[in-house]
DNA sequence: GCAAGTATTGAAACAGTATTCATTACTTGA
DNA sequence: TCAAGTAATGAATACTGTTTCAATACTTGC
């Protein structure tokens, strides 16, 4: 039955969402689902199976919620600020299941499905960055490179807060300044507009 | 017998710096030193208290040499940039071991431990974005933050390249492109130069 | 050369979980 | 109501390393 196994699935992420991965053992998802631990053998393979589509799932819902943040007709520096903004709060949110997905330490097989999370993340930097370039909004570069180093930065900037208890009053400056962080990272606006006035980047190219 | 001691840490951190930590158990680590794998524990707690005391080495070389890197009578921007270079530089040479501190999956103890290797690397962007700050050549803002973030930028950006095999020919252009993401991370000259000159901010405070 | 103390050995015990599988309970079609 | 088939059980097992410890080998002072 199907259902089975969605309940499974389910039980497997309220658990992550509730006391992390290392409180997400098979007797204890079993348990939570109100079944035997042997029958989540009949639905997935293997404990790694299960979670990699938990967390797969997971990320796939959060991704989502880029996505559509950066489908709106505004200038890229604009879409990176409200995907980024859209990131921060959103993990902060959902505070232990965005640290499992972010940070906490898992089996390696589950690590190499969390590295695959990052990468629609970076697509979506990615794009609005070559439609910056296209547009001449923002100067050439490596869109990949530096579409990675925001995740990362957003990432990194992220996990100190979710690894605390919440501090609700912070939150809104921390992604205030996540968000700015993203815009700056893009670099000053194509040369005509900044190198002319000032701004340094000599050593840039 | 101190001589001993060394010994064992010197072939934990060799193990790691070629198989990665998957590759370090306890008998291996004790094959390696040619000791008994019982007798490592006259020397260390346990396992992770061994591992702490390798990874905080090894981390600890990596910030020296950083922070050797920041102390530099230069603007503050180009400080960013050739701490931003050790950094990466460093990481690409020592490509198995810089992996283990950066990402690899390890256990939770270690893992905490791996969170503490970022700070100091975090106090010495925010020490000089701090100067910059009040010389007047970075807009004011979270200094931790954006630090916070650098790190985490470039972390995320070393990690694909060193978890595939070495690409010599790329390496240069990484380096480059991280220290200019770092760079440009710091945000514009301060409010006179460039604002008034076409650099989009309006939405950063 | 002999004790007393210290370092070293390595095989066996242990721990914590994932996984299995012989058994039991349902469900369904005739 | 009865088979035949499928779902479900959960206690026993397997596995993977770490950790222990009784036994042994050194070292050093007397």
């Amino acid at each position: 039955m199907a259902q089975t196994r969605e309940s499974i699935l389910d039980a497997a992420e309220a658990l992550v969402a509730e006391g992390g991965y290392a409180n997400a053992g098979m007797p204890a998802v079993a348990g939570r689902a109100n079944i035997s631990t042997g029958l989540i053998y009949r639905y997935f393979e293997s404990k790694s199976d299960l979670f990699d589509e938990v967390f797969r799932r997971a990320a796939q819902r959060e991704i989502d919620a880029c996505a559509a943040a950066a489908d709106v007709d505004l200038p890229p520096r604009d879409r990176v600020q409200r995907v980024a903004e859209t990131f921060a709060r959103r993990a902060l949110k959902g505070r232990q299941l965005a640290y499992a997905l972010l940070a906490e330490p898992v089996d390696a097989t589950i690590d190499a499905e969390r590295l695959h999370f990052r990468i629609p993340y970076r697509d979506i930097f990615a794009a609005i960055i070559r439609d910056g370039i296209k547009r001449g909004e923002i100067a050439e570069q490596d869109a990949d490179l530096v579409a990675t180093a925001i995740v990362g930065g957003i990432a990194e900037t992220l996990v100190g807060p979710l690894s605390r208890p919440p501090e609700p009053e912070r939150e809104s400056a921390l992604i205030q300044g996540v968000a700015r962080f993203c815009v700056h990272a893009l670099g000053p606006v194509a040369a005509d507009a900044a190198s002319a006035h000032g701004f340094q980047e000599k050593r840039d190219e």
